[in-house]
DNA sequence: CCCCCATGTAAGCATTCGCTTACATCCGAC
DNA sequence: GTCGGATGTAAGCGAATGCTTACATGGGGG
């Protein structure tokens, strides 16, 4: 019994199941061994290519958290990532940033919320304002995004996991607005 | 070497200790160990007055959470609940709900948002407003303060971090004002 | 054809974890 | 004083975890 050849499948399976798995229950409650039984590889295969636990979970929040700004101008982000966070079906586990709300503690997930979202992201957004204290107000709009995501998606909040994707976005970015002293255009 | 024969204060020492480490810690990270050696028990101790880890962590929840929501009245729930989400040092952990958002998959966890945070509070935002959908409403105003709950706690986001305990009030209740299309008083 | 290395497998090692058990010791009731 | 339960201690058990090692095997290059 044995799998086909093909290193690259088994790789990008792996970390296909990882994915999954670290957004589902984080990183402390995946091992290693569901890892790769979900994958239909052997565990040792993941170190193989992976190195250690902790890396293959590197790679999974890299890969994640390069999709996740790529494509979203400055001035559309707030309603766009608002809407990614909201298309998916509650419990559309492997969408990005479930994996870092549900690890908190990894150094990755710290490093990635400090370093992609809290830099890249909030720039983007204190380049709405010229208030005084852009910086923050940034950080509070960033904020809700998280506290929204974490509610729907980690606590599974009612009112939010079913609620509308559009008309969240609507009242948010109505609210936010007043925060930035600025309209989103759309 | 032995403890003084004082049962009330071993279990209150490791109330103590369980609160301080989930809340640094989360659940999964700390260990019962850790909590026996910081309370200065046996850690047979545990289970003798708490029955399980889990039982321990129910009640570290159950203690914080009632101390969280008692002395609010509704109209000031947001703004006295951000000041105190805000008022202490970055890396004070026995806060409260910090245990329940470094532990997000433990199911104690869950269900003290959902129950306490999720009804109570939240039926509160929406008793500000009578917008249609006041549900909704009331629980993004709530993500709010969790998403800087946890930017704050667990990430530790700097400008989160550091600011201001009454600007970030200020600025929070302006925008959620705009949400409940209410004004809070003071 | 056959060799050899990339790929896959099976087994297990060392550690840590939650929890239990068996025993020592203190202190109040009588 | 002594007896018995409440309190504290030491040791370890069984299971799970991350990771390693030693071995099988298939398939492409010479």
């Amino acid at each position: 019994m044995s799998r086909p050849r093909d290193a690259a499948a088994t790789k990008a399976a792996l970390l296909d199941a990882a994915t999954k798995l670290f957004g589902e229950r984080g990183f402390d409650r995946t091992t290693v061994r569901d890892i790769a039984s979900l994958a239909g590889v052997n565990q040792a295969l993941l170190f193989r290519y992976y190195g250690s636990k902790d890396a293959l979970f590197a790679t999974v929040l890299a890969t994640q958290s390069r999709e996740l700004l790529e494509d979203s101008p400055a001035e559309h982000l707030l309603r766009n990532v608002l809407l990614r966070m909201m298309e998916e079906k509650p419990r559309r586990e492997d969408h990005p940033l479930y994996a870092v709300l549900r690890s908190s503690h990894h150094d990755s997930a710290a490093e990635v919320v400090r370093r992609q979202l809290g830099e890249e992201y909030a720039r983007a957004l204190a380049s709405l304002t010229d208030a005084e204290d852009a910086e923050l107000r940034a950080d509070l709009v960033l904020a809700w995004v998280v506290g929204i995501g974490v509610l729907r998606t980690v606590f599974g909040k009612q009112p939010l996991a079913n609620a509308d994707a559009a008309t969240v976005a609507s009242l948010v970015t109505q609210a936010a607005s007043v925060l930035l002293e600025h309209t989103e255009p759309g």
